[in-house]
RNA sequence: GCGGACGUGGCGAAACGGUAGACGCGGCGGACUUAAAAUCCGCUUCCUUCGGGGGUGUGGGUUCAAGUCCCACCGUCCGCACCA
């Protein structure tokens, strides 16, 4: 071999890999567990290089704990349920079970010649029947222990894809995966009591120090906690049953300005009212407005009066009209207010368009300006004067902010039995039941006898059938002939499966756990969970911010409860990183309707001029964005493997950017990457110059290759690989200019630089470390420690500034105290010519760093 | 509107409050070659009368010293939002 041959090396190592059987974890309390986990990805059936990015990532922290003598569990799954498999199945015939298992195999041969450190034999996908059965297990268990309810509630129903969505699965009003405008139906569904732990998911936030804060802060804005006083209008003229109306509000510090009340068009007293066609006409105006939050936002405000009054509670003869009011929403407190114009935008735009009065309550410190067009709303925190306060501040006066003005008036109306403080949340249960095939079914069936019953543990898994069909729109379990058949596990009379199955987001809230034992009989083996759990390092993309992780964290503490998971493991993950996207430039050329044709980075020259075709058309150049079918600027890894190996698509990716930014892919970039890889092969397998060489230049290198040990090692702890590539590119110059060193020292010097590029690039690494006489596997080779005598240099060049201007250098031994830098200073010519003569005030030395001379 | 992140050469980016621009891309020059490719070496923030002078979005402030800390503003991106 005469060059670097990325793809003979390539394969050649990873089969070293795969008989030493390096990257299998074994169970061993001897030594410490380090836990590195990607998000698993879904089998669309081809990788992109947002994938390689993402596992580049994970499989640097992997091989480097790994050296570093960390007993690594590094796994790889699929999260295989979802929608695209029975689209498909509808489209082309293919069953799910089979356009799935395709996908994984197609995607796995994708994956493996990346080489990344994973330990295959723990690989499950999570529509195996003997995941999705312990998961099962799991549901039942959960549904014993109270976790788990059935309810009737008005649920997102996404009319293409034929489902109902959790509320935070329905982004802009739209279903998050099939963008069509969510209408609103009822059904009994099964749910998840997430809302009973939003206390607790909110505040153990806090201890989540390793977790990115931004992503904690979306955490907390969706958990969305707030306090405020709950309390009961009483009524007057409503019907039976409706004797007072239950009210919540984060401002009752405002009540004196209330002006009127409204309830929800779906609250139960607009519901007892609507046998009055005039409000039934309302209600059906207000259900053809759209359910999505985005259009309720931007619909004109309207209400309908109802001719029920209230009465202020704390002016009992003060009676306040009650509208129907299109803007209130039901999820969120009772589902009724009492508006309060002069501080709410939303209720002044009501009042006036309804003429009701507008009522000051509190003004901007000393100031005479009222509410007009604009209601008066200061942050919480912010003194304001109150004209009309509910109860003094704590120094007696009226001035005060939002946030004491509030604690007096629920003191003051809790005194006097007008209410409760209380804690709202934003979080809403889990609903579970999706009305789709290709999911885990929910292990219950429907009794005439008994109604509900779990289905028995000896029976789980629940399996899917092989032969349903798709040729109808709806669920196809439903439609199956024979398999919602089944006897009742209580009374074994004939019964009915639920056909609803579970929410791929269930699937992926366990299956970290599942990986510590992933062929157990239960969900979880007690003893391996203890043994690798947590999740050390979790490494995934920000879009799973919210969602996937606030559910992971709720099934965490479900497992614990019912002896799934040990307790430390109710926060799952101990460590967090988000990577940023793989972009490229985008190009297009005018299409014949004026909208620009995309055109993939394989038709397009690029040159330092622009870009054009092969037939010399102009092509212009967009903003580098996500890669993306739509847009064509897409780099397929296969094609980059193929050209350059898998070490090169490694090498760039982590090269070029920090990794929790967005990196841009170029041709050019690419190529650098190769070009340096081979320059490092070259370096290798070069017969360098044998004999005594020169003892100062080995000297020399060595001390590069040690602080190299040192930069790189804190680089990579600090998720700096972008650094550590640049101390890596800064080694290999070092040992390319050393030709002069000692063999031995050079040889020395490769010996560090394959260990320390090992993480990065890891076939090339053996390769290296082969030529440069390692022994064994760089793979299984301890971390190199840097000797730190070898770290600090003889003499220091120190700047000497004047007034904080730069203005000579002096070169000093290293570790010089400050009264001999200070004697050099002073002597010295270029110093002594910008002085001038004049005296210095002042000499500040820091040691080793720099000099200041202040006049 | 609220909350957060960010703003540095032609580009991607470095910089415990201590020489701004490490490292890479691109560019320029050179070596090798009949030539090219590959490879190697050097230069590359701007202005300059070659002495220097300016420079990290803008304007202030703190400090011996500010890209970094503080205040105000401008801009970009992200998250949240008729949430009572």
């Amino acid at each position: 071999m005469s060059r670097y041959d990325a793809r003979e090396i390539e394969r050649k190592w990873q089969d070293a890999w795969e008989a030493a059987e390096v990257f299998r974890a074994r169970h061993d309390p001897s030594r410490p567990k380090y836990y590195v986990l990607e998000m698993f990805p879904y089998p669309s059936g081809r990788i992109h290089m947002g994938h390689v990015r993402n596992y580049a990532l994970g499989d640097v922290i992997a091989r480097f704990k790994r050296a570093r003598g960390f007993n690594v569990l590094h796994p790889r799954g699929w999260d295989a349920f979802g929608l695209p498999a029975e689209n498909a199945a509808i489209e082309k015939g293919v069953p799910p079970a089979e356009w799935t298992y395709r996908n994984i195999e197609a995607m796995r041969a994708q994956m493996l010649p990346l080489g990344f450190s994973i330990d295959w034999s723990r690989e499950f996908a999570t529509c195996d029947p003997e995941y999705y059965g312990q998961q099962q297990a799991l549901f039942l268990d959960m549904l014993d222990a109270g976790f788990v309810t059935r309810k009737a509630a008005v649920v997102n129903w996404d009319p293409v894809d034929m489902t109902v969505l959790a509320n935070e699965q329905v982004i802009d009003g739209k279903g998050w995966r099939s963008g069509a405008p969510v209408e609103r139906r009822e059904l009994t569904q099964w749910f998840f009591k997430i809302s009973d732990m939003a206390g607790e998911l909110l505040e153990a936030l806090d201890g989540l120090e390793a977790w990115p804060e931004k992503v904690r802060l979306m955490q907390r804005n969706w958990i969305g906690r707030s306090r405020g006083l709950q309390f009961a209008f009483e009524t007057e003229g409503a019907p039976s049953g409706f004797e007072a109306l239950e009210v919540y509000t984060t401002r009752p510090d405002t009540l004196w300005g209330a002006s009127f009340a409204a309830v929800s068009p779906e609250h139960p007293l607009a519901r007892a009212l609507e046998g009055d066609p005039a409000v039934a006409a309302f209600l059906a105006e207000c259900r053809a407005l759209g359910t999505s939050e985005e259009e309720i936002e931007t619909a004109e405000k309207k209400g309908f009066d109802t001719g029920i009054k209230v009465r202020h509670p704390f002016d009992p003869a003060w009676e306040l009209p009650v509208y129907i009011a299109n803007f209130i929403l039901m999820d969120y407190g009772t589902g009724a207010i009492f508006g309060c114009p002069a501080h709410d935008q939303r209720d002044l735009d009501f009042a006036r368009k309804y003429g009701l009065p507008v009522i000051d309550v509190f003004a901007a410190p000393d100031s005479e300006a009222r509410v007009e067009a604009e209601a008066f709303v200061p942050t919480k925190t912010e003194p304001v004067d109150y004209l009309r306060p509910v109860a003094l501040g704590p120094d007696n006066s009226s001035r005060m902010t939002g946030e004491q003005a509030l604690d007096g008036a629920i003191g003051f109306c809790e005194e006097r039995g007008l209410g409760a403080g209380v804690v709202k949340y934003r979080l809403r249960d889990w609903g579970l039941s999706r009305q789709r095939f290709w999911g885990c079914p929910i292990p219950v069936v429907h009794c005439s006898a008994c109604g509900v019953v779990p289905e028995k543990r000896e029976n789980l898994p629940v399996r899917l059938p092989d032969d349903a069909t798709f040729d109808k729109p709806g669920n196809a379990l439903d439609h199956h002939p024979t398999w919602t058949r089944t006897t009742c596990p209580a009374c074994g009379g004939a019964a009915r499966r639920e056909t609803d199955t579970m929410d791929t987001f269930v699937d992926s809230s366990w299956y970290f756990a599942r990986f510590t034992a992933p062929g157990a009989a239960t969900p979880t083996d007690a003893a391996e969970a203890d043994y690798w759990m947590n999740v050390d390092q979790y490494v995934g993309g920000i879009e799973h911010a919210i969602l996937h992780l606030l559910y992971s964290r709720f099934f965490a503490r479900a497992m614990k409860a019912t002896g799934h998971l040990p307790a430390k493991a109710i926060e799952p993950f101990d460590a967090l990183f988000t990577q940023g996207m793989v972009t490229h430039e985008t190009y297009s050329t005018p299409g014949a309707d004026g909208r620009p044709l995309w055109r993939e980075p394989g038709e397009v020259v690029r040159d330092a001029a622009g870009a054009r075709l092969a037939d010399g058309t102009a092509v212009e150049i967009g903003p580098s964005t996500k890669m993306s079918k739509s847009k064509k600027n897409v780099v397929d890894p296969d094609e980059i493997i193929a050209r350059y190996g898998a070490d090169t698509a490694r090498w760039f990716v982590l090269s070029d950017s920090p990794p929790e930014r967005d990196v841009e892919w170029t041709a050019a970039g690419a190529e650098a990457a190769h070009r340096h890889l081979g320059r490092v092969w070259r370096l290798a397998h070069e017969s360098g110059a044998d004999g005594p060489g020169e003892a100062e230049a080995g000297a020399a290198l060595t001390r590069a290759a040690h602080r190299a040990i040192r930069d790189v090692t804190a680089d990579i702890e600090g998720f700096a690989f972008n650094k550590a590539i640049a101390r890596l590119y800064e080694l290999t110059g070092a040992i390319g200019k050393a030709s002069a060193a000692p063999a031995d020292e050079r040889r020395a010097a490769l010996r560090i630089l394959a260990q320390l590029t090992a993480p990065m690039t890891p076939h090339l690494a053996e390769d290296i470390w082969i030529a440069a006489g390692g022994t064994g596997l760089v793979a299984e080779a301890p971390w190199p420690v840097a000797d730190e005598s070898l770290l600090t240099e003889a003499r220091v060049t120190l700047p000497v500034q004047i007034n904080g201007k730069r203005r000579a250098e002096i070169v000093v031994p290293s570790g010089s105290d400050a009264a001999a830098v200070e004697a050099m200073v002073l002597a010295d010519a270029a110093v002594l010519r910008v002085l001038n003569g004049a005296t210095p005030r002042k000499l500040i030395v820091v040691p080793n760093r720099i000099v200041n001379v202040v006049l």
